[in-house]
DNA sequence: CGTGTGATGTTATCTCATAACACATGCGCC
DNA sequence: GGCGCATGTGTTATGAGATAACATCACACG
């Protein structure tokens, strides 16, 4: 997802040997809570990690196969719901993207909230960690609320782009 | 948008006078704007006060026509828009669905930033004055951010549904 | 091994939203 | 008044996002 705008912007891709890593990380998290990251799950977190922003679901879908095959709808849309229910990449509702998670989750955290800040010029987002979604928690909690998931989507200009 | 339990809810659907005064107040505040409440923009809030609860923009659609005829869907879309521009609506981006305002807000409330506690059981969905966001909107002032828009969805069970 | 659960492949379709262009309406201005 | 512009509407068509349904596969467990 790019630029609408003209200007320079720093670019956030991780290297290839980050990406591994990364990946690895999220390997043994499944391992150890028993989940399988399975080779189509596998391949949409490493899309979404190389690409460092936000995804459209159909970006995924042509990108998926390693010679540059579509995939088919499902394949992507399955994957993204299992690393979301894992903790490992977050749907943005308001612009219909996703993006892998900025700091996969302590454990304990089945909420885990997000918070993102997303710039309409150029696209860039950034995860913000949640202290306004925990408070948010704690009013919905007032009012009798159970809250399995909270999302806060900030819409603006980044510091990057034109005013 | 209704109910996926199978017990009792209140409603918060409004009587039609309480509707038509609704609809007055927002005429008023369009026309001390310079704005113009037209035909579709006005009927597609009415429809959105008569529910008193989010609607998908099809079922408004839908029910677009008086004499049960629907609406092409630019008509419908481009009212949707209006309304929100004007702090008359909201999106509720993660279940894609549209709301009436629950507090048309004050004018110099640009963000008129809203929060929503979506019930995934009944589809209740509360309006929440916006304390978080105004918070958030503060701490992405610190990252250099304008915000020009945000919405919290947290979503869970409200108080009248089953654990 | 056999069996059951969960994951995947595949086809088709459904829902959500907008592009593009023609026409109409309100309104300020000379 | 009538011209011209800006804004809003009607209409057709299509693009983008997401899921239903069902067959098949793979793996853990007994």
């Amino acid at each position: 997802m790019g630029h609408a705008c003209d200007h320079d912007h720093d670019t956030t891709a991780l290297d290839a040997v980050s990406v591994r890593q990364r990946i690895s990380e999220a390997e043994a998290r499944c391992q150890a809570d028993g989940e399988r990251l399975t080779a189509p799950r596998r391949r949409v977190l490493e899309l979404l990690i190389e690409a460092g922003e936000p995804m459209k679901a159909y970006d995924l879908i042509a990108r998926f196969g390693e010679d540059g095959q579509a995939a088919k709808p499902p394949t992507v849309y399955r994957a993204l719901e299992f690393l979301e229910r894992r903790g490992l990449a977050h749907r943005i509702a308001s612009i219909s993207a996703y993006v892998a998670c900025a700091e996969p989750g302590s454990d304990g955290d089945p909420l885990h909230a997000a918070a993102f800040l997303i710039c309409d010029c150029c696209g860039a987002t950034q995860e913000v960690t949640g202290e306004q979604a925990l408070s948010l928690t704690r009013a919905a909690a007032a009012a009798g609320y159970v809250i399995s998931h909270t999302t806060i989507e900030a819409h603006g200009r980044c510091p990057a782009c034109p005013a």
